[in-house]
RNA sequence: CGGGGUGUAGCGCAGUUGGCAGCGCACCGCGUUUGGGACGCGGGGGUCGGCGGUUCAAGUCCGCCCACCCCGACCA
């Protein structure tokens, strides 16, 4: 429980960070470096958005599906990209029932490979596809420097694997999911994001296309929270995953995969989470509403608990929770719940029982200002509206200062300052080298190259060169 | 793997020239409290990271090892 303030946001953005998530019951460290424990609160925003995705993807025609977690250690490496990307992270079983294993296990970083190994066994003709699979699951990659929710060891995720039989479907499918990761992130997260294309240097080991939705967090650092990757026929040829067409030729399929994982917790948590704590979108928030009775003694208990129940009853229709505890006091509760980010707060004391009213306190307007009286008739009318105003509320909050923190810089000097602060979007000319020039003097990578560009030709920021898309250029997580 | 740092109660820390292992918060009990982080009284809780050494005596001194954290190279 929260006993002391947090540290704000200005003062050390990653103690913040830090503290919130374990005061708030988020997530905390597991016994084994880099690995996380997402506790029930954190859990529950989770399934949330699980829910809602998970409905996304049905409702694009997509079926889930569970494969194994451990692939054959040869499998990772007939794709030459994918092996090169992901041998230095790979966590790998090489003893099991006591025996040496003759062929090393690893314990899957992403699917591609076994799921390419299945498909070349389903997929026999056109008819057969396209496959639409999902699966939801936990991976692991050996990372350096872990984070909470951000970079964890182990994180859980969804990836989507599809199989298509042209490469235009495939495209568009890499596409249509990028789409319903973006939908997802403004309509239900709160969180504006960026779609783009990611340069070769920020490539997916394997993919022909990268595609991300792109987000500012709260220090101006961008945050990749989401990635949708065209295969081409890459793992379909190291898996040999091959149809006959309608002219009885046979083809390799189009691949494509796309995922969104916990780091998108660590997404809404840094786009909108203030000095008090979080600040959780009511359409995925765990509790949307908490409800916190108050009374001096038993009298005034007896009066206020029937109009709580009321209450209760009346917003039945929405996650609602009744903090009763009677070991601490409503100030407590307050802030406790601010700091675990619940939308709405709902007080109803001795004044509210005689007046027939309530005190309604939303979470995106600290202080007074965000605080209000109002009748208990309608409540769930009164409720509904005010949470989405804190739902368009919080987006534009985040929208506005995205805008506020994106500049147009005139020179590479003033690429460096801008960076220092806040994104650069900017023409480059596609030069690798020019990425890491950027990369060693500012520790800024691209982003990535939005699908929504005005179009025009300029000059690359950095070389000068002749440039006809512009980049975000950002610290990233 | 390089550079820096820290290991003492669940968390945060103090512990002097080596001499009874402590403080705050959290936790448990009782009572008073309760519209913005309540208070009093009484409790429980320790392999001082590990192993070895010096010493009558080690949290403290010495050696080795381990773990974790921060900064760099890799990343959803």
């Amino acid at each position: 429980m929260a006993e002391e303030k947090l540290p704000t946001r200005s003062e050390n953005y990653s103690e913040w960070y830090n503290q919130l998530i374990q005061r708030a019951e988020m997530a905390d460290y597991a016994p084994v470096r880099g690995c996380m424990v997402v506790r029930p609160y954190g859990w529950a925003l989770w399934e949330n958005m699980q829910q809602n995705l998970d409905k996304r993807f049905k409702e694009t025609g997509h079926v889930n599906a569970a494969f194994p977690l451990l692939i054959p250690k040869s499998f990772l490496e007939k794709e030459k990209e994918h092996v090169e990307g992901f041998a230095p992270e790979l966590a790998i079983v090489t003893i099991g029932g006591g025996q040496e294993l003759e062929e090393p296990l690893v314990i899957r970083p992403t699917s591609e490979t076994v799921i390419g190994y299945m498909y070349s066994k389903w997929i026999k003709s056109y008819r057969d596809l396209p496959v639409l699979i999902n699966q939801w699951a936990n991976v692991v990659r050996w990372e350096m420097r872990t984070r909470l929710f951000l970079r964890t060891l182990e994180f859980y995720w969804q990836e989507g694997h599809t199989a298509h039989a042209t490469q235009k479907e495939a495209e568009e499918e890499t596409l249509r999911m990028l789409d319903v990761y973006a939908d997802f992130a403004e309509k239900e997260a709160a969180v504006p994001v960026i779609r783009g294309r990611k340069s070769a240097t920020e490539r997916f080991a394997g993919a022909k296309e990268t595609y991300s939705i792109e987000a500012m967090m709260g220090d101006t650092r961008a945050l990749q929270a989401g990635t949708s990757h065209f295969l081409g026929q890459n793992f379909a040829k190291a898996f040999d995953i091959q149809y006959l067409d309608l002219n009885n030729q046979l083809q390799h399929v189009w691949t494509t995969s796309w995922g969104l994982s916990t780091r998108f917790v660590g997404a809404i948590i840094m786009a909108h989470g203030d000095d008090q704590g979080l600040v959780l979108p009511p359409r995925l928030a765990p509790y949307q509403v908490v409800l916190i009775p108050i009374y001096k003694n038993d009298e005034e208990r007896s009066k206020v608990m029937p109009v709580v129940e009321k209450l209760k009853a009346e917003l039945s229709g929405f996650r609602l929770k009744v903090d009763d505890r009677s070991e601490v006091t409503p100030g407590f509760k307050f802030n406790d719940w601010e700091l675990r980010g619940v939308p709405l707060r709902i007080e109803v004391g001795p004044k509210d029982v005689e007046k027939g009213t309530f005190a309604m306190a939303r979470r995106d307007i600290p202080g007074r200002d965000g605080k209000s009286f109002v009748p208990q008739v309608n409540a769930a009318r009164t409720v509904g509206d005010m949470l989405d105003q804190i739902q368009t509320g919080i987006f534009q909050k985040a929208v506005d200062f995205r805008k506020a923190h994106v500049f147009d810089p005139k020179s590479y000097d003033e690429l460096k300052e801008v960076l220092q602060g806040g994104w650069a979007y900017s023409w480059w000319c596609g030069d690798a080298a020019c990425e890491a020039k950027v990369k060693e003097d500012t520790k800024a990578t691209t982003r990535n190259i939005p699908l929504d560009q005005e179009g025009g030709s300029g000059k690359c920021i950095v070389c000068g060169k002749p440039a006809s898309e512009k980049v975000y250029f950002a610290r990233a997580y």
